[in-house]
DNA sequence: TCTGGGGTCCTTCGACTC
DNA sequence: TCTGGAGTCGAAGGACCC
């Protein structure tokens, strides 16, 4: 039996999040991120069509976005609100598939292979649901179906918004062939210049290269991207696992050059990312620093712990050391990030001078407790400097998949 | 033009071990 | 004891996605 793949897309989901709170940007240019004032760092996370129509586009900076559109409503991004919303449509979906892989609060695939006996002809249930969360969210859902994954996902992406494209099984090739590559998952501005030298411009001229060439070309990728090409994709459509590294950056309004306060940002990045990890129950091995300086030279370092650990402690004393041996002195910094990767069930660490009980990691756990309690800002260690999340992240993801959350 | 934040996967390179 | 090759692992960075 062939697979019935949906993936389904919100569209413009801030910035029609932000057309349903307030009525009256309705019909409206709609720009998410910030407020685009002269000289804001930052970039569009999501324009309406309206704002669209003038060239305004995701991942613009917000600068420029307001040079094309000064009419703009600029707004910025309110994630309680976005992830609301996201659940409300996921629960719309559990009502059509238990197998929904989330990509994102806008994005998810859903399995729906044998389930026409129950749920009917497939372009009637994906028109049904595209009513369905019209009418109880006040939200536009674009839809494709085909028998995987990345041809699901092109076809919901083509006629957006609103768009319903159903490909059937052995026409995949087909119709992936005239599309131009920037329309192929993965093929980003790198692999296309690369493939562009060969003169291959659309999907189809791609999968007519020889496997053996993309493979000398772009590795092991370039043995998917043929098969992607020609419409072939057996990955499953799997629920969300354990994430494989927990991350925050953030980018200052102005270079720094204080040392001081950049550490104590890095810290207060750290133990937020630390927190987020005990959060899922999990430990880290390996601790990461992100420094970005002019001209968005962006350098990461890396340091491995002996055991892997969730406490504060252990890994605020790695990441320190990271930032006092690579932070280059007299050299503005423009990002600063920490992270964790390697990431397993925590060990019991029977430390000869405390257990894993004793008074630090519990001290973790009651800095935890109030944070979840009176809100992030409530009580934090050292000199930790907020900052504020612009995009969607991991926790969101947990947040959609979990239910009610 | 001037590029946020969070995450994943892949490649390359060097160090280390056998 | 020294050398070279193969395999493994960690580190760093690139590319891509939303």
């Amino acid at each position: 039996m062939a697979r019935v793949v949906m993936h389904v897309d919100l569209d413009a989901f801030y910035a029609s999040v932000e057309q349903l709170k307030h009525p009256e940007l309705r019909g409206q240019p709609v720009i998410v991120g910030g407020l685009g004032l002269a000289g804001e760092r930052g970039v569009v996370a999501a324009a309406s069509y309206e704002a669209r129509a003038f060239g305004v586009r995701s991942a613009m900076p917000l600068t420029r976005a307001r040079r094309l559109c000064p009419q703009g409503n600029f707004v910025p991004a309110d994630f309680a609100a976005y992830r609301q919303a996201s659940r409300e449509v996921f629960r719309i979906l559990t009502d059509y598939s238990p197998t929904i892989e989330p990509l994102s609060l806008d994005e998810a695939y859903l399995d729906l292979t044998g389930s026409e006996a129950l749920l009917g002809p497939i372009a009637q249930v994906a028109a049904g649901l595209q009513a369905r969360v019209r009418s109880e969210c006040g939200l536009d859902i674009s839809v494709g179906v085909a028998t995987g994954k990345v041809v699901a996902k092109v076809a919901s992406d083509l006629r957006k918004p609103r768009g319903l494209v159903i490909v059937p099984a052995g026409q995949e090739a087909g119709f992936l062939a005239p599309l131009p590559l920037s329309r192929l998952p993965g093929c980003g501005p790198a692999t296309i210049a690369r493939l562009e030298s060969f003169g291959i411009r659309t999907i189809g001229q791609l999968a007519d290269m020889s496997e053996p060439l993309l493979g000398e070309l772009f590795g092991k990728y370039g043995r998917v991207l043929h098969a992607h090409a020609r419409g072939i994709d057996p990955t499953l459509v799997e629920p969300p696992g354990e994430p494989k590294s927990i991350s925050r950056e953030v980018t200052f309004e102005r270079d720094l050059l204080d040392q001081g306060e950049i550490l104590s940002t890095g810290r207060s990045l750290l133990l937020d990312v630390a927190e987020s990890l005990r959060g899922q129950g999990l430990a880290a091995r390996t601790v990461t620093l992100k420094l970005r300086y002019q001209p968005f030279d962006t350098h990461s370092r890396q340091a491995t712990l002996p055991v892997a650990s969730d406490r504060d402690d252990a890994l605020l004393e790695a990441f320190v050391k990271l930032v006092r041996e690579h932070l280059e002195p007299g050299r503005p910094v423009r990002l600063i990030g920490a992270g964790v990767a390697n990431l397993e069930a925590p060990a019991i660490q029977l430390d000869l001078l405390e257990a894993r009980s004793g008074p630090r990691s519990g001290l973790d756990a009651q800095l935890d407790r109030l944070r979840q309690r009176f809100g992030p800002t409530a009580i934090s260690r050292g000199t930790a400097v907020q900052h504020q999340q612009k995009d969607f992240r991991r926790d969101d993801i947990d947040a959609v998949s979990s239910g009610d959350g």
